[in-house]
DNA sequence: ATGACGTTATTGTAACGA
């Protein structure tokens, strides 16, 4: 299975771009975040005529997240339990769900795709529900995995948190500044490994941005952000045996300013598994 | 210069992004 995530900043301006690399990368499952409409706006027909079934969530023009998958996607759920919700002026435990997270199995692979709340400001009421969300999210994580060990788990999409310095060449994202660096959130980033899942692409990628802003010549300059990640539990990280980040997916026409992340999965079962036994 | 750039709501202006 060739997985990949891509936070595409809206599915309906870039649909043939999107399309085209899924098919040019001879891609099995992409996740998108960032779709930017409802479902009954989303452009089914141009990932059907390429052979893709797609699952999309989207309550308006915010957020959404989608998985196109060459095969069929069943178990979908519209959130992870007890996802926090977020209104600007009504925040607390009522506040309604966004359309940040949409679970799917697909080959037997439990994927999820995931647009982690920005967070705004280190005094917004937004930074607090980022902090929320990533921790009911290890929660799941981890009571997933106490009940499944051996379940192909991958946690896919923009987190928007750079884990590291290495992880940040954006000279605007400071610690103590913005978001995105502050230790708070990565104690959440780290809390999800210790959950049980591994960043599958650094081992294979150590360097390299997956964000670039579209401000201030930042792809010129090379300063960035590595925000998007493809986490895996043991069963999967085992069965990464590739990764890439698409970087060449920021230039041309109207890019994203996300590139997509992808690994190389090889499974039991594999269909496309055709090495020849060898013992 | 409280903006730059881009998308979506909408058609003048605001929210959101990271």
């Amino acid at each position: 299975m060739r997985l990949a995530t891509w936070n595409v900043n809206s599915i309906r301006a870039r649909v043939v771009r999107t399309v085209d690399f899924a098919v040019r990368e001879n891609i099995d499952v992409l996740a998108m975040q960032e779709i930017k409409c409802k479902p009954e706006q989303f452009p089914y027909e141009a990932f059907e005529e390429a052979g893709y079934h797609v699952e999309a969530h989207g309550l308006n023009q915010w957020n959404g997240v989608a998985i196109a998958s060459r095969s069929p996607i069943t178990e979908v759920e519209h959130a992870f339990p007890d996802m926090p919700g977020f209104l600007k002026g009504h925040e607390g435990p009522d506040a309604p769900q966004e359309a940040r997270a949409l679970g799917a199995t697909i080959d037997g692979v439990k994927v999820w795709s995931l647009y982690v709340p920005n967070g705004r400001g280190l005094d917004d009421p937004h930074f607090t529900y980022k902090l929320h969300w990533l921790e009911a999210l290890r929660a799941y994580t981890q009571r997933t995995l106490a009940a499944q060990p051996d379940l192909p788990l991958a946690l896919v999409g923009d987190f928007n948190i750079a884990p590291t310095d290495a992880d940040n060449g954006d000279p605007t994202v400071v610690e103590g500044v913005t978001t995105h660096v502050s230790p708070e959130e990565r104690a959440a980033f780290q809390a999800l490994l210790d959950a049980g899942l591994t960043d599958t692409v650094r081992p294979l990628v150590p360097t390299g941005y997956t964000y670039w802003d579209y401000k201030q010549l930042r792809f010129p300059r090379n300063e960035g952000l590595r925000i998007d990640f493809i986490l895996g539990s043991s069963a999967l990280a085992d069965a990464v045996v590739a990764a890439e980040i698409h970087r060449n997916e920021r230039k041309g026409e109207i890019p994203s300013d996300h590139v997509p992340v992808v690994v190389d999965l090889e499974l039991d079962g594999d269909a496309d598994d055709d090495r020849p036994m060898i013992f």
